[in-house]
DNA sequence: TTGAAAGCGTTACCAC
DNA sequence: GTGGTAACGCTTTCAA
């Protein structure tokens, strides 16, 4: 029932050789032979098998993409690496195998040593992260989205968060703000020792401790009460606050409503600056000064290197993604007292 | 370099056969004999090559999963079904492969006559849907994961959605309101014709009708200003309104924050209710009263549903559940005149 | 209870 | 420019 290719040699007058050749193109056809075997496939309906195909070839054009432990479908960041890397991958005829990181470690050397994949992408990287000496011990290449503590000639691309971070101390502090605080991660994603969390935060405490300034900063759950919490917990570190850099994606719209329950302006009361996606700050109201975090760049640049280190061609192992800020309404000098 | 089953065979003093059997558990096999194979597959390390596995076997142990077309990872209900699938999937030693819906009907034929997949998961059905005749036509089984108009036979899985806006209209009925308005979904998902927004819509519209009631809708973009925007265009429709259902899980927080902003009182001004998965209602401020939309059911009964047609288990055609009224703060009697 | 050997569908080497 | 055919790694019949 399943036309294979010998069918298509045989209805096209053609040894199964010559099918082979015209669908690789390894070998030089004549127009006349090609078009016959052409027509073939067209009418047959045939498309090689897969598995048999990946017993010679040496790969199946297929990547696995790990994604985070906790991974729910909420955080659409996370998402935006998963669709920026299929979109990439079945842009060049790649096809995306889905894996968790609770499968744990193992799974990773399932599907590889199954030769189920040529290569894995794995995102939400730890500071110190148990997947890193299996990746290295893998057969296969891969590729880490964030930067763990012992990179060394693993490939991995990355966003500059702690330049992120230090950007918008930087810009908040040019407007004449000296009372800065910031709404940083969830707990749990410090407590699983998220590079980007950690990096984000580090950069902006360090840029506020640089330049003479308090280290104000809090964890934040991304729900109103959550958020309420963080920003009366700010308020008690600096009663003074006047500037808040939020990196919280799914709480930044919170906290745009709570400065508002609070009676506090923004920017006039309050500047806010936030390390996120573009369109996530940019149709809030105010629509909100942010340092655009990359995603789908990122994820395609990931897809990008894995490709290229299947096809055998050296890549640079670290690439560091400058941020840049857009300005927009939500940031402004401090009122004067 | 990698390990092969005749390597395992050998090591154990065994032939390719014996740990072929003893692999599959298709003959009974001696305790020393497996023990002594099991030894050497685990000493060595071995992992069957998928791929030639799959050519005489007749699955490979993935399924496919079809995306939405315009899927970019800020749906979090979308995203809901593909983790809810891709758990169902994992937990039963499947592995999913991702497909976009814009790759179009080609490439689910494509993966499917490749012999790469056992079976497909489309997901975000329209009512006219052009991938269901060719669903319908391929070798491997098919779920639909939503209602297309012509689904006889094909087995698919959905929500009671206009049910579900019926019980929206009926609960804020029964507290006594009678100017009842909805806020939908993004114009753009009409457009295309997704059956989840054409059913939610049409059941609220039909009980509002059969009521008595005006039938007040308005689609809504997912941010601030067209939130704001949708609203006062429903005040325009009916100045009196009293009640709003949202079926728009996004635009959500932003409604509640636009009620406040106009100085409206939820639930003394206006009662809210929603279509959407409860953790997305239950942490707002109100939390707001639900008809709690089953997402992660959804995906794990179509992979069930998927898994019992590949082994050849007759499936119920259709599935649809029922919806659930979760009653929180965000609703209550309208205020006296 | 086990082994030998014939496939499975595709590729690529070796001939011509 | 094209064809024959031996692999690839595994499963499964057939035979013992």
């Amino acid at each position: 029932m399943p036309v294979r290719l010998v069918d298509v040699a045989r209805r096209a007058g053609v040894s199964p050789s010559t099918v082979s050749y015209v669908l690789s193109g390894n070998r030089p056809i004549s127009a006349e032979t090609r078009r016959r075997v052409e027509e073939s496939i067209a009418e047959l309906g045939f498309r090689p098998h897969a598995g048999a195909r990946s017993i010679r070839r040496q790969s199946t054009n297929v990547v696995a993409m790990v994604l985070p432990m906790f991974a729910d479908g909420q955080s659409s960041v996370q998402m935006q690496f998963v669709f920026a890397v299929l979109h990439a991958a079945r842009a060049q005829g790649y096809n995306l195998l889905l894996l968790t990181a609770e499968d744990g470690v193992a799974e990773i050397n399932n599907v590889v040593n199954s030769a189920m994949v040529d290569g894995v992408i794995v995102m939400e990287i730890q500071v110190n992260d148990p997947r890193v000496p299996v990746l290295r011990a893998l057969d296969r290449p891969a590729v880490l989205i964030g930067t763990p503590d012992d990179a060394e000639s693993l490939v991995h691309v990355d966003f500059d968060f702690a330049a992120a971070g230090a950007m918008c101390v930087q810009h908040l502090h040019d407007l004449g703000h000296r009372h800065i605080g910031m709404l940083a991660q969830p707990a749990d994603t410090f407590a699983r020792q998220a590079g980007f969390a950690l990096r984000a935060r580090d950069g902006v405490l360090q840029e506020l401790t640089d330049r003479g300034l308090n280290p104000t900063w809090i964890p934040a759950q991304p729900n109103p009460a959550g958020v309420a919490e963080a920003i009366e917990e700010l308020f008690g570190q600096d009663p003074e606050l006047s500037a808040l850099i939020v990196y919280n994606e799914l709480a930044l719209p919170f906290v745009l409503d709570r400065l508002r329950q609070l009676g506090r302006r923004v920017p006039g009361d309050m500047s806010v600056v936030a390390i996120c996606p573009d369109d996530q700050a940019q149709h809030l109201l105010p629509a909100v000064s942010d340092v655009a975090l990359p995603a789908a760049e990122l994820g395609r640049l990931a897809f990008e290197r894995l490709v290229g280190l299947i096809s055998g061609t050296d890549q640079p192992v670290s690439t560091l993604l400058e941020p840049h800020l857009n300005r927009r309404g939500s940031a402004g000098p401090p009122l004067r007292r």
